[in-house]
DNA sequence: TATGAATGAGCCTTCATTCAT
DNA sequence: GATGAATGAAGGCTCATTCAT
């Protein structure tokens, strides 16, 4: 009954997950544009054509809605990545890592820019144990499941260690790379660069 | 008598430089406590125990009264590291390469808190070319220096590229050192770790 | 019963129109209690009965408010000036003439306080072309006509020279009429001692 | 002896008084460029090449300073009216109108825009008497016993009301004739169309 | 007397958040 | 739930005025 009289009605809950994905994409894009500072909530709302009341029946203050935009897209990058991770689960440790690095480099360009403003401008204030760390450690964990799956080839003497040194030094790489790559390199060469950095660094004689 | 326990007049104009001093190092407490957004221009003057008048006869505005403190900040990061670089001109690589890394720690230890501050709230409000690049540039050089004199012993194909690596990932591998160190990791082991994949990725087969 | 007696709801954007009305009432009050500059918008809106948020919803600032009352002062006075002019479209020279002048003062008896500041204080503020002018051209084109209407009566050269001196000088007695009598000297009296003049003007023999 | 070995001084007060001079001046000078409101007491006294503390020596605030500019400055233009007055006192009524009037304009001239400034913008909140009506007044007398020279050959019936009268009406066309002529007109036309008004206003038959 | 650094009240404006409709 | 007008705390900044030197 339900199904016939009312007009069509995406499945339970669509309706709000349609507005939150609304605003979150309004965040972004006014993030983007404006920065941080320049981001309010009359202003978001406006983009994703709500009203600011709204806004706030899904989130409670505007860092909490700054920090679910940065969770979805942290989500989205680790997607790529696990991915990643999970094709080239019986590759080279070359192959592999090439394959993970790629697409690190990938799920950067996603969306370079909100990346850069969420990573550089989104610190919130009080650094309660927020996802950005539960997903790092998530990534580490995985990439210390890779390592030891190539154990024998390497010669760090801490696969744990290893895995939180090549996680901060690819990822600080790939974001320069996509963002300032300095004129007249190419993303390939540096990605290939990061690819030779982490055997180099996994695999040198000690 | 009473010369020498007075505080002796101090030489022209550091009446001022001790007011200006003063305000940087309240900017300095004020932002780490609070973060940029929360730093407001009336709690610096209060901290240094200045009126915000004062303030502003110093600085034209919030955003350069900070630059000024990322300035200083980064001047004495610069220090350390240059004067490390001086100290091994003609060891070897990896007598450089560990006073040079050794030295960018001792640098962010300086503090820490305040660097991640800066580079991370402060930055994004002031995207024109700032000293920050210029400085960047300065270190890049430096690097670069330092590899041409042991040009032999590598085996990277371009010494340029070599230091853009280089540079991001010890800096981000030293922050992450400093500011993230997982529980049960020593400052100075992660130093070594991040000695030997520099010297790694410069040397390695390729 | 309870129909006749509560406020009946007010037509759509009526509250905003209200509301707009009384900041700029206030704004009126403020301004002849204090000048423009001891004029705070912050005392507006208190006195208005809003937030100065409030304010700031219709206005976009200090002195677009400022000007909005001016324009509403301008229209008003202009209205009553206009419905003179009107009224006294087939009158005789004199007839028109004092008919003119009398509602001068009385557009002048308006608000002669407000018009002060506003004219003296407010608009050096805002040098560009704005509606002030308009309305001068506007009364100088309407007088013109009314001295063509009579030109045979008339022995001035050029009759709008004629508007121009008749306009200043006009509005300067009745200025000095509303606002600087001396003592002892009726406003009856100066105002038909100001039609005496610009009639003498008009008419005397060359 | 005080005379002989002190650097040659100026009379007695005459150092107080360049000084003083000097500060008006500045004052003139900023208040014409930068307008009432963008006229700061630091300004002023960096333009007049002392410091403030020296300002607020001789003027124990901003609106005592312009005041004594105002004051000043009316003076100036006093005294070329009175002299005018005084060089027609045997002349013709017709001639006298003509050469006072000149000499209003002459004293417009003199500084145009600073009178702008001075009667347009500084309003002193206590509209105390100050010696602005005492001016006014002065003139009002010197008028008023001219017109009494020529009082056979005037039709106005109360000598003090059409003294009142003149003096604001001519005010008003001088002043709009040194600051608003419109294009086309020449200042000499609007002289003489002011002229042509008093004399008719003065003489018209009742 | 002159100086000018220092003061701090107070102004204009913004924006996260609320709540009556 | 949705709306958006209303709120008001708080922030950056100015400038008349003071006072130690």
């Amino acid at each position: 009954m339900k199904t016939a009289l009312s007009p069509r009605k995406l499945p339970r809950q669509s309706r709000s997950q349609a507005t939150v994905d609304a605003i979150l994409d309004a965040t972004a894009q006014v993030l983007v544009e404006r920065g941080y500072a320049d981001t309010s909530t009359n202003s978001v709302a406006q983009r994703a054509g709500v009203s600011v009341g709204s806004l706030y029946q899904y989130f409670p203050n505007k860092d909490a809605l700054i920090a679910a935009l940065h969770d979805r897209h942290g989500k989205k990058m680790l997607d790529v990545v696990e991915r990643a991770l999970a094709r080239h689960a019986g590759a080279s440790l070359r192959d592999a890592m090439t394959g993970v690095i790629e697409s690190v480099v990938e799920a950067h360009r996603l969306d370079a820019d909100l990346h850069q403003v969420l990573e550089r401008q989104f610190l919130p204030h009080e650094p309660e144990v927020h996802d950005h760390d539960e997903m790092e450690r998530h990534l580490a964990d995985q990439l210390t499941r890779l390592l030891q799956a190539h154990r024998t080839e390497l010669t760090v003497p801490d696969i744990k260690l290893a895995a939180f040194t090549l996680l901060h030094a690819v990822h600080a790489l790939v974001h320069a790379a996509v963002l300032e790559r300095p004129a007249g390199v190419s993303l390939k060469a540096l990605t290939r660069e990061t690819v030779q950095l982490a055997l180099a660094y996994l695999t040198a004689a000690r």
